[in-house]
DNA sequence: TCAATTACGGACTTCATGTATCTATAATAG
DNA sequence: CTATTATAGATACATGAAGTCCGTAATTGA
C-alpha cells in the first residue's frame, strides 16, 4: 500500500506554486522538470487539480498554472483525494451492518490519518521554508 | 491506494482463530470456506502469520493452524504489517535530508494512523462480539 | 491574420503487483 | 501404509499505475 507517484508530484506542485504566489503563471514545462517528469504527463496530473478548484490553468502564451483563490485553505488532504479519490483504504464485499468488528477498526484509525492530514496546509508549510528542491 | 484482500483475509482469519481460542488447530479449509477464498492461497497467506510468530501450524491430520502464546497482544498493526510490509506510504526519491517539509507531514499522519492500530488488539475485540461471519 | 505557445483529451503501451490456481513435496496421525 | 494437511514453486491472469504520443483548442503577440 503506496501513495501513488501521481499524488507525489501534485503535492510538490502545489508546494512550488505556494511558494512563488506569482502573478505569472508557472508553466508545466518548468514544473516538471523540476520533478525530472515528463510535462504531458505532469499535465494530466494538475488537470485533476484544476478540476477539484484548487488551482486554474489558462492556455496560450505565457500561460500555466496558478493558484486560485482560496489557497490559504488548502490542506493536504484536499490534494490527495483529488489524486487518489475518496475511497477509503479498506472496504469488503460483505455487508454485516454496523456491527462489523474490523471496518469499524480500520476507518477509524485512517480518519486519525485523514485528520491530521486536513490540518495541515500548505501555505502553513510554506513560512518556515528554507529548501525547496 | 487501499489494503489488500490479503490484509483482509489475515485480518478476518485472525478474528476467527481468537474467537475460536481452540485447543484443536483449525484447518484452513474451513477457514477459507467462511471466507469464500480458495484453500491454497489463503495457506500462502497465513504462511507469513507463521513466519511472523502469530500463529503456529501443525501438518497432517488433524492439523491446521492455531495461535501461539502472548496471541492477547496481536494488534491490528501486527497483522497488518506482517501482510503489507513495513515500508511507510511515501517514499520520495531524493533525499532533502531532515528539513523535508512534505515528507515530514504525511508521515506524522501515517504514524497517527499507526498508532491506533497498535493500540486495537485482537482480542479486545472478540469481547463484544455478537457476529463473526 | 498568422504563427508560436500552452493546456487538454483520448488512445495507447508498458510494467509491476495483486490475486489466484495447480502440482509436487513433506510431515503427521491413526 | 494411507489419508490428511501444510508448504513451496511455477505459472497464469487481471488490474491499475506510469508514461508516451498526437491531435485539438485557446490565447498571445507580431
Ligand atoms: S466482519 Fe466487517 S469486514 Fe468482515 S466480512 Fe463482515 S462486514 Fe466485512
Ligand atoms: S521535499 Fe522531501 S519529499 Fe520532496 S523531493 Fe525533497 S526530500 Fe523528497
Amino acid at each position: 500500500m503506496k501513495y501513488s507517484k501521481a499524488t507525489d508530484y501534485a503535492l510538490h506542485t502545489m508546494l512550488f506554486l505556494t511558494a512563488a504566489t506569482p502573478q505569472k503563471p508557472m508553466g508545466v514545462q518548468q514544473l516538471a522538470e523540476r520533478q525530472s517528469v515528463s510535462p504531458t504527463y505532469l499535465s494530466k496530473i494538475l488537470t485533476k487539480l484544476v478540476k477539484a478548484g484548487m488551482i486554474e490553468s489558462t492556455t496560450g502564451v505565457n500561460g500555466g498554472y496558478r493558484l486560485k483563490r482560496d489557497w490559504e485553505n488548502i490542506s493536504f488532504l484536499d490534494i490527495i483525494h483529488a489524486i487518489e479519490g475518496t475511497a477509503s483504504l479498506f472496504d469488503c464485499s460483505f455487508e454485516h451492518g454496523p456491527d462489523c468488528p474490523i471496518q469499524k477498526v480500520v476507518l477509524a484509525a485512517e480518519e486519525k490519518m485523514e485528520e491530521q492530514l486536513r490540518n495541515q496546509k500548505m501555505s502553513d508549510l510554506v513560512r518556515n521554508l528554507n529548501i525547496v528542491n
